[in-house]
DNA sequence: ACCCAGGGTCATA
DNA sequence: TATGACCATGGG
């Protein structure tokens, strides 16, 4: 294993050893997170949670609720998540391809490159979506790749923060092995630290980002070397 | 008033 | 391949 592989995995530890289990996804159900996986698309979770209430509250939490809705009305109800009229579209997308294939039921059944390819042809799911689906909803050993996995890996100088997606999907994968609780764990762990520092800017110099950085170098006795050094 | 949030698509070079 | 515009709400 390399020096980059096992650092990704410390890095891991030191998360969880500050913040603890995350318990991720935040949804009752497979289909629950695959809608919160469209709605949180650039967008708060804390915005997406008030869209899925009201789409609880409507009754309208179901493939087949979904798409029985107006567009219009459809918009309304996840409006507080923003790019309502876009993730309208993308909703629905989601749950014509849904019920098509027959289900959550029928798509478990199905091996993970098919999966992820078939979601990746639905339009407004992407690299990331998808694979927020597959974890979360599929518990299928894909790592996400998230803009807070870009800043906080290339802030410790353990990626390219512009390497494209497959590249360090594959750069964590292939450093953690395929570990579906792992992956779980490990992608809540990163948005759990990104958000406790969500006021700290790469331009920043004050304490915060000491305290964003020390959580990761220096709360264990081991070092991370290089890497830690490398820090802004 | 300004910045940005758990992205993705499309047009352009 | 790689930028940039665009989508839209609401909290800090």
């Amino acid at each position: 294993m390399s020096n980059n592989a096992s650092a990704l995995f410390l890095v891991y530890e030191r998360l969880f050893a500050h913040y603890g289990p995350q318990h991720w996804w935040p949804a009752q159900t497979p289909f629950e997170v695959m809608v919160g996986a469209v709605l949180t698309q650039n967008t708060a979770w804390s915005r997406v949670e008030r869209a899925i209430a009201a789409l609880r509250q409507h009754g309208s939490l179901s493939a087949e609720a979904l798409l029985a809705l107006e567009p219009q009305t459809l918009g309304e109800l996840i409006r507080p998540a923003g790019y309502y009229t876009i993730k309208t579209r993308r909703l629905q997308a989601l749950c014509q391809w849904y019920l098509a294939q027959g289900g959550f039921a029928a798509l478990q059944g199905w091996e993970t490159p098919r999966l992820r390819t078939e979601l990746l042809a639905i339009h407004g799911v992407g690299p990331e979506t998808a694979d927020d689906i597959l974890l979360y909803a599929f518990e299928r050993p894909v790592f996400v790749i998230d803009a807070y996995t870009r800043r906080i890996g290339s802030r410790l100088g353990l990626l390219e923060a512009k390497a494209p997606y497959e590249t360090l999907r594959q750069q964590f994968e292939q450093a953690l092995g395929l570990d579906t609780v792992l992956f779980k764990e490990y992608h809540a762990l990163i948005v759990a630290h990104a958000k406790a520092f969500c006021r700290v800017r790469p331009r920043c110099q004050g304490c915060m980002l000491v305290q964003y950085c020390a959580v990761l170098c220096h709360c264990g006795e081991r070092p991370l070397g290089e890497a830690g050094a490398a820090i802004d």
